[in-house]
DNA sequence: TATTGTTATACTCTATAACTATA
DNA sequence: TATAGTTATAGAGTATAACAATA
């Protein structure tokens, strides 16, 4: 199989290569490239559903913020903080799903400058049909390992968030600055 | 911290929003929302450094490749399939680098369709500069974890790739065949 | 002067199809 | 005819700067 020769290759890459260079520590590699390839990984299997659905991931995402936030709609610049794409970029983004009538833009009446992305119930149809299948499809990925494995899994990426959150604090104050923070 | 405000949303948003559609299961969602989570936030910090020295991730990925394998270089065709990029992409990727003059390419003698990727010696000057940044960058951002942890949290991506590959076979044998398998 | 949103631009990665040159 | 590589094109995501409207 092509994926055990992908598996096999980063698993050997590692111990030959990885020693070469100063610095390297074994489990490290182990679990930074295990995060790509697993994330690659799912990400190509999701996609898949995903665009039979007419939407990328990060659309689906504000679809499921804006249905869950206020019913009068969300900012543009609070979508953006929560889902980490710029100003610039969540407009894009509200366009597209403004020409697929899954979002009405809004002004904020009191402050003019807001404007507020409110769902569609065309929107709401839409989850409707695609979370079940989004749902069904990650329960089967996710077949080969117990409720239990997932729960020490999903325990130890959030460690490994706040792992790199704290590390981030140290080093990298100007870009949690440049986000509002 | 936004941090916090982004990682209580995805929280309690799994455990509102969840349960209103069918086939949802929470340690699933915890850990392939998590799996994301953590992604992003990893290949954000990975992509800051990575871009500082002019080269993408990608890039860097062909670079290891080419470095590891035989001294004669790789077949472009070969090099796509190891990382999953497909033939059309592949040949921009490898322009990318033959500009900045860190790989050559040479026609196959044995059979004039193939041209090997060659890293040059300027390239391998590079991995010695940015490969101990990259390692001692990982491990840092890792700090949060112990060593057992890691071993546990690679052990169970792995377990996670293993499940989505088991699945895939069972129903997406066209995309297999496709990439020559 | 600062902020919200828009526009424009550019670069990366991805996906597809049409083309060439070899076999 | 089949394969290796190239070219062209289009879409998504990201990043930046300049700009308008509003505060």
């Amino acid at each position: 199989m092509l994926s055990d020769v992908r598996e096999n290759y980063y698993h050997e890459g590692i111990r030959e290569t990885g020693p070469k260079y100063a610095g390297f520590d074994l489990a490290t590699a182990e679990t930074t490239i295990g995060l790509s390839l697993t994330y690659d990984l799912l990400q190509q299997c999701q996609a898949r559903y995903m665009l039979e659905f007419g939407l990328s991931k990060s659309a689906v995402n504000i679809l499921l913020a804006l249905q869950r936030g206020p019913a009068e709609g969300m900012l543009l610049h609070d979508l953006g903080e929560l889902l980490l794409v710029s100003r610039a970029n969540i407009t894009g983004l509200i366009d597209h799903l403004e020409e697929k009538g899954y979002v009405t833009r809004v002004v904020d009446e009191s402050d003019r400058r807001g404007r507020f992305a409110r769902i569609t119930v065309k929107a709401e149809a839409f989850l409707e049909e695609f979370m079940p299948v989004h749902n069904y499809t990650c329960v089967e990925l996710l077949r080969g390992l117990s409720s239990v494995e997932k729960n020490e899994l999903a325990a130890l990426l959030r460690k490994v968030r706040d792992s790199i959150r704290a590390h981030a604090e140290v080093c990298e104050r100007p870009s949690a600055a440049k986000r509002g923070q």
